[in-house]
DNA sequence: ATTATCTATAGATCTATAGATAATGC
DNA sequence: ATTATCTATAGATCTATAGATAATGC
């Protein structure tokens, strides 16, 4: 039985798997009612064009991330080059859980050519705005480092927003879950030079997270 | 003026240009020709269905770096922890710059949901080898690293060929050149815990790359 | 009365084939 | 003679709209 309190959820619920499944433009109106269990026409009467259901979907994949993002940007700095790597961290493991343990594989749909449509502008503006947080927060790490090996050049907020992205393609190929997910967090902050003090860095993280429920 | 010997070899380039940039089921036989300037039904003169160009495509892109770390694996390893990381570092560098260097953005096929159906399968089999030559390259480093710190106990060589995918995701978004790729294979071997090694991982790497040039 | 569904269909594609015509190479 | 192109079109979609019918809530 497909999950939806209302008929509008179900077709997004339909829709979510076959887009992820096979793409946007391979996947018919008629599909996604036939999945739901209604007419094609009449998905109609829930959403204007075909292009409303993705650009719903796409509106739901980064918010989450970027809300807590923002949060941690905002939010006092934590102290020393630990707290640093720890907010970078929070920030990774929380949008890489949201990436995992979705019901489908939504980030997918960042990799769907439609999803760089003009019409999505609005979209793009959120995941370019999130992976600019990504890269302060690595930035501020690195000012904090005195000398962290050769990974020093390297941007750090960059290379830890691919990783975290990385994560999408691991689930699509069929091999990642929530425990992986803090694994490649984990390893973006041993990229930081920070690998000794890594058990502080966790426990700081998980604060943050902790602090974001509330 | 479109690249090419043959028309054939134009039909490939228009079509990596538009499959990379919007897709492949939303580029239309008609699109590819015009692109070319023949008529859509010239096309089958050359290709039986649109489906061969696509696979025509996807082998191009895996082919060049699997066939090199087949040889960097085949070959008498390298001595000690340096060298095994040097050979794991040579695949990544010369599979990233492949990636970054190619006239279109073709890992991005990788990413069409259109590559995953089973008419494409030979090319899934070989990214699946691919991938697990660099795993077997991150484990043959792992096992001479005595403690390398936290990032031990991750998958060293998915990690590094996740990163090298990443490259994809860097130049979709505008901003990978040749510099960034090298980088990226230099970041994956700091994890492995032997950034004070690097520059020896840089020289061997590189004899690794000129020795398979001849 | 409003909200949600249905049937039926217009209009616009898009892929691939059939068969004619032009260009090329021996 | 062979190879490459063209015109024309069959047949199969697919999106979105129009308008009828059923279900729901006051």
């Amino acid at each position: 039985m497909r999950p939806g309190a209302t008929a509008r959820d179900e077709i997004l619920d339909a829709a979510a798997e076959l887009f992820t499944g096979q793409g946007f433009a391979n996947t018919s109106t008629r599909a996604i009612a036939d999945a739901v269990g209604m007419r094609q026409s009449s998905l109609y009467h829930h959403f204007g064009t075909k292009d409303d259901i993705l650009g719903e979907l796409l509106k739901g994949t980064v918010a989450g991330g970027l809300d807590f993002a923002r949060t941690v940007c905002a939010a006092p700095r934590p102290v020393g080059a630990a707290g640093a790597a720890a907010a970078l961290h929070s920030v990774a493991l929380y949008d890489g859980s949201l990436l995992c343990n979705a019901r489908w594989n939504l980030g997918i749909l960042y990799h769907l050519p439609e999803a760089r449509a003009e019409r999505f502008e609005p979209f793009m503006a959120d995941r370019r705005e999130l992976r600019k947080l990504y890269r302060d927060l690595g930035q501020r790490v690195v000012e904090l480092v005195p000398a962290p090996g050769g990974a020093g050049s390297a941007p750090l907020g960059e290379l830890t927003f691919r990783m975290v992205e990385s994560l999408i393609n691991l689930r699509a190929d069929g091999l990642a879950d929530d425990h992986s997910a803090s694994q490649t967090a984990d390893a973006a902050v041993v990229l930081a030079g920070l690998s000794a003090e890594l058990d502080e860095v966790r426990a700081l993280s998980r604060d943050l997270i902790a602090e974001h429920g509330r």
